[in-house]
Parts: structure tokens; C-alpha cells; sequence
DNA sequence: CCTGTTCTTCAAAGCGCTTTGGATAATTCT
DNA sequence: AGAATTATCCAAAGCGCTTTGAAGAACAGG
């Protein structure tokens, strides 16, 4: 059923039932009735390629999706990705996603945006330096970031938590604790998000004239089994660490585990700070010794960005063209003063 | 950049340079040559809403995806996804996600046919009865279940794992050491796949003169939280049980928690064998006690149906219309003989 | 030299929708 | 009453692509 079927069983033109269904003015609200309950009873639903192509516009927003053989899915996209759809199902959009291999990205946007089937883009897992970000930045597609490249100026649109100061924070709580030797479990070293975090950890113990020892540094996907992996390497040290960060729960799973499994007493022996991403499978509250954190709603940003995202293409201009989250520092009770002769 | 410009351009018609992109035999080589050169110097990509409405073939695949406030991302999706996404991008494939309340997924299917912008529906998360199957069913668009309605004969296409003969498995070896109190961490009721794990566990139960105790099954969204609650649950009964079924890793993760904080000994106190989907954040294998699972994974599963669906839309005939995987049982240390006196 | 083929290329129609510029009928004003 | 609005509705163009049907050029055979 299409739109000249269903005007023709009207006996109406296109024109009129295009309009009556977009809701303008030039008809009649009789006509308009008739036109919408005939809509309804056939199931009329307008083909959203055609209204694209007459249009320009497609109620939906693009997205590439980094995808190999030996990457998994990562419990962050999906956290993000609800939080997006959230937004989106308010508003009717829907989603565009173009898997890609990591090395064809910006081949992978640039035919996104040629594609003519979405409206704006949203990219994250940002780098440095970002060739997606500068082919975003020269095209004139509406898009938005999450997370930003480095450096102090931003012309471009994005939405970032302060990772550098939380964990910055972070670092500071564990130092006046007490803590001297500390440890960083973080994600690959390639995204902004990553260097960020370690650059708070080291301005603050450079306050304190200390240093982050680069052999207590560990990159790595951020999966439960890199963090058991990284953290027994660690206490295998003969000084080990007493504080860690961890860039995310799921790392601190595995951590936690290889610290029990050393023997050690959470929150005693070593203390722990994660960033939590509040994924909804894994609560840093659950843990058998309840985990202190750096949180940020990675579903609540995936929202605001749908907001933002959405909001702009409707043309609305209250909205802030970059924003800076803070993470809230959560004690729980990894963390305690470090351990004498530490 | 669009075809007439590309075209005038070269002083050919639209017709010629559109021939000369696809690949069409009636276009001699040197003007097929200078019109990819041409279309590569110039960045020419297709529109691709256009195309897909003279064609009608789009070169995606759509899937609704649940959103609602209280949703959190689910981890298994993403994993799932990451399957699909291996198998899309081979064949220059992309996805279009339309979220969906829960209550109006039919609907979110409709306008997702209807738009013109897939070519064929991907369907997770069966229910029974399931309006969507039946849509899909009387629809005329290709289209692709995971899982099954329950029942014996199946006139759709699907993969599904063999939920019932996995748990039956596992709980017969449950059986064989011994255990007789048996209780099971289960995923939502209505979906289909925990309905044919509980039938498994209770078959087997039945085949050796035994009842899954009601109060002995938990049926809840599949995050550790649950699965730590569910569990503290159930070890604070005065019988409690000795062996349990879980559906998810992330389950067990929680009710491992719970069985440590009360003290007990998994593979010695309680046995636990858990579904593995094979979740690249979750291994069971690096539990501080590894789990004995029934295992198969999500993301092959992905990949599987990708495959089948763009094969199908390529007019392959030598793809199966249904599948059955069965899950592989894998022995490790959560499991052990029944406690004396149990 | 003319006719029948094969090789290239093109003009134009069509996919399903929105939207511009009129046209017609109904209403109001003087 | 006739003129000027206003309320409805419509025909047709256009979005960027593919594809059908046909035409022109080049070539062979008689």
C-alpha cells in the first residue's frame, strides 16, 4: 500500500493525503478524518526511502561500529546504546549502524553520510589525532562526540566526562590515605578516554612529588580477564602496588579476583577505586567488598547525546554545543589507609 | 556530488556512468575505467535512499531493539551484535535499529517493513505466543528468528540453541554426583529460551523420580545483582539446595558472590553449572573457582544468522531454514558429588 | 555498396514521497 | 450583486538512482 493506492481508494489526490497525514493546515479536518482512519485501516506507513529522498531528512541518526573477528562485544556499547534508544524511541528515530573494520572507519562515515539515510552522526572511542573527526569536522553533517580529542580547544561538538579529573580525585583520596605505590588498569592506551584518566593520575602524584611507574601501568581491553591477568602480574612485583585505579568494573572484577586469590584483603592489604560506567549488569555496590568509584552514567550520556543530537536537528538552539560531566566520587569500602611500612 | 554531475561532467549519460559503477557488461572498458577514476577523484558514493527506492534492495538488515527506562544495555546484545556485525561487513551490509517499547515492538516491526529501508528482519527474544513471528509470518519480507516459539513444528526460519537438551545435560550430570535438591537461576519467564531450560532441568529431574520445587526456581533479568539476591535467597531456606542451574554467567557471578559470603564451598558445598554464552567480558572459565557450563556462543550465533540472512537475500538455496545448535557441556571445578547428608 | 550484427551509448520512465504553483469552490466584503 | 478573500484540493515537478527500449556507430558478410 502506497501513497497514490491510498489516495486513489480516496478519491483524493497525493497532495491532499500527504498533507492531511503530515498534519498541514491547507485541509479540511473532515478530509483529514477520512484520510487518517483510511490510513489506519489499511496500515498505510509511508515509505521512509522515498520521504527521504524528497525530504532530505530521515529521522535517524548513524553510527559506526568498529567490528573484527577477534572483538567482542563490549557491554559499554549496549550501556550506551540504551540510553540512546531512549531518546530515539520518543521521537520516532531510529538508528543507522555501519559495521567497519577498524581500518576502514572513515571510509565506513564517509559512506554513511553519502548514504542520504541518516541525518547526523555520532562517534566515540575517540582518538589522537582522529581522522574521523576531522572528515566529521569538514563535512556538514550535524554530529556529535563522546569524548573528545586532547588538547584544551574543542571546535567541534562532543559530550566528554572529566576523566582526567576523576581520577585525579581518585588519586587524591588514595594519597591522603596514605598510599604510595600506585597501580593503573586502563583501557587501550589509543583512546583519549584512556590517557586522560592516566594524565589525572599522574598530576596527582606529581602534587605529592611522586611518579606513576611506568611497569605498573597496563593497557588492555577492559574485560574481567585482563584485569585478573594484569593485577597478578602486579602483586607478583616485589613492591607491589597498595592502590590501584581501574578504568572500569569489569576490569576490577578480575582484579578483585587475582587480589583474593593472592590472599589479600580488599580495602586493607590494597585499596581499589574503579570507574563505574553503571552497566547494568555489574554494580560496583555488589561486590563482596562493595567497590569506592568514580561514577558516570554511560546510559545517561548515550540519552543526553540522543537529546542533543535530536534536539539540534529540530532546529532548537538551547542547547550547549560541548558539555563536561564530573564523575562522582563514591566511598565504598575498597579503599583504606594504606598499610604501615607500605 | 550525485550521478548527473558526475556524469555531465564526463560528457556520458547517467544511464553509462551508473552502468560503469555496477559493473554492467555494456560499457566498453576504457569509459568504465575513466568513470571509476572519476567517481573515486570526485568521492562519488551513491545515494544510497535512492537507490534502495529504484531497487529495492538496500543492502541492510533491521531489528528492533527494546528500549525502555528501566532497560539497561544487556551485555548479550552487544554480543550478539558484535556477531553479526563480523558478518555484515564482509558483504557491505549495514544494520537499521529501530527502538521500541516493549509494548509497541509489533508496531516498531511494521514501520520498519513498511520503511523500505531494510531488506530483511532479524528477530531475538521470543515470547510465546509471539504476535511479532505471526507479522513476520504473514508478511512478505525475509526474515530470521533466534530462538523458537515453543512446540514441535516450526514453519518459520530460525537458530536456536538447544536450551531444553543443554540444561537437561547438565542437570544430569548434577544427577549422576548425587544431587537431589536442585535449584535454578533462570532468565525472564515469558522468553522462550528460559521456558526450555526449565523443562530441560525438570525432564531430568522427572526421569530420576524428582521435582524442581518452585520455590527453588528465580526468574529475573540476568545481572549478577539478580543472581546475588536470588541466591542469598535460597541458601538462607532450611533445605537448601545443593546444586544449581544458571542461565547466564552473569547470574552465576552474583550467586558465586552469595555462596562465598555464606561461607560455602562451590564444587564442594554446592555445585553450579551455568549457561555460557561466551560473553568477551565474562569468562568462566577465570572464576576464582571456574564454572562448568554448557556453552555456545552468542556472537557465533550472530554471525550464523548474518550469514544465512545475507545469503538468503543473495538467492543462495543452500542455506538451512532451521537450525539447532546444541551447547557443549565443559567440566570445571563448580561442580562436585553431592555433600554427605545432602 | 547495402544489409545484418554487435558494441556503445542515450533518453525517458519509474521507484514513492513532498512541495510548489495553480485552480476551483465556498465564503466574505462592499 | 459583483469583487475580493479564503478554504480546499489538485497536477506536475523533483529528490537521485536504476533500467527499459531504442538509436547511432562500427564492423562483418554477401
Amino acid at each position: 500500500m502506497n501513497l497514490k493506492q491510498l489516495s486513489d481508494r480516496l478519491g483524493l489526490s497525493q497532495t491532499t493525503v500527504s498533507r492531511a497525514l503530515n498534519g498541514y493546515p491547507e485541509v479540511s479536518e473532515a478530509t483529514r478524518e477520512r484520510v487518517l482512519k483510511a490510513a489506519q485501516q489499511t496500515g498505510y506507513k509511508p515509505n521512509k526511502a522515498a520521504q527521504r529522498l524528497a525530504t532530505g531528512k530521515a529521522k535517524s541518526i548513524g553510527l559506526v561500529m568498529q567490528s573484527a573477528p577477534e572483538i567482542g562485544g563490549d557491554p559499554h556499547f549496549s550501556e550506551f546504546l540504551s540510553g540512546l534508544a531512549e531518546e530515539a524511541v520518543k521521537h520516532d528515530f531510529h538508528f543507522v549502524m555501519a559495521p567497519a573494520s577498524p581500518d576502514d572507519e572513515v571510509n565506513a562515515i564517509k559512506r554513511l553520510i553519502a548514504s542520504g539515510y541518516v541525518d547526523a552522526i555520532f562517534l566515540a572511542h575517540v582518538v589522537d589525532p582522529d581522522p574521523r573527526v576531522e572528515l566529521l569536522r569538514s563535512s556538514s553533517i550535524p554530529y556529535l562526540l563522546h569524548g573528545r580529542i586532547m588538547g584544551e580547544t574543542h571546535d567541534y561538538p562532543y559530550l566528554d566526562v572529566d576523566n582526567e579529573g576523576a581520577f585525579h580525585t581518585a588519586a587524591k583520596l588514595l594519597l591522603q590515605l596514605g598510599h604510595k605505590r600506585f597501580a593503573l588498569l586502563n583501557g587501550m592506551e589509543r583512546f583519549t578516554f584512556a590517557m586522560r584518566r592516566k594524565i589525572g593520575l599522574e598530576k596527582a602524584l606529581g602534587e605529592a612529588g611522586l611518579e606513576l611507574r611506568p611497569d605498573l601501568v597496563h593497557h588492555s581491553v577492559m574485560s574481567d580477564q585482563a584485569g585478573f591477568r594484569a593485577m597478578e602480574r602486579f602483586l607478583a612485583l616485589p613492591d607491589r602496588p597498595t592502590a590501584v585505579l581501574c578504568a572500569s568494573t569489569a576490569l576490577a572484577l578480575g582484579a578483585v579476583r587475582a587480589i583474593n586469590k593472592a590472599g589479600l584483603k580488599l580495602g586493607t592489604d590494597i585499596s581499589l577505586i574503579a570507574h563505574d560506567d553503571v552497566l547494568s549488569t555489574l554494580r560496583p555496590e555488589n561486590f563482596s567488598v562493595p567497590l569506592t568509584t568514580t561514577r558516570s552514567s554511560l546510559r545517561a550520556a548515550g540519552a543526553r547525546i540522543g537529546q542533543r543530537l535530536i534536539g539540534t536537528l529540530a532546529g532548537s538552539s538551547d542547547l550547549p554545543e560541548q558539555e563536561l560531566w564530573e564523575a562522582e566520587l563514591i566511598m565504598r569500602a575498597s579503599t583504606g589507609p594504606a598499610p604501615a611500612c607500605g
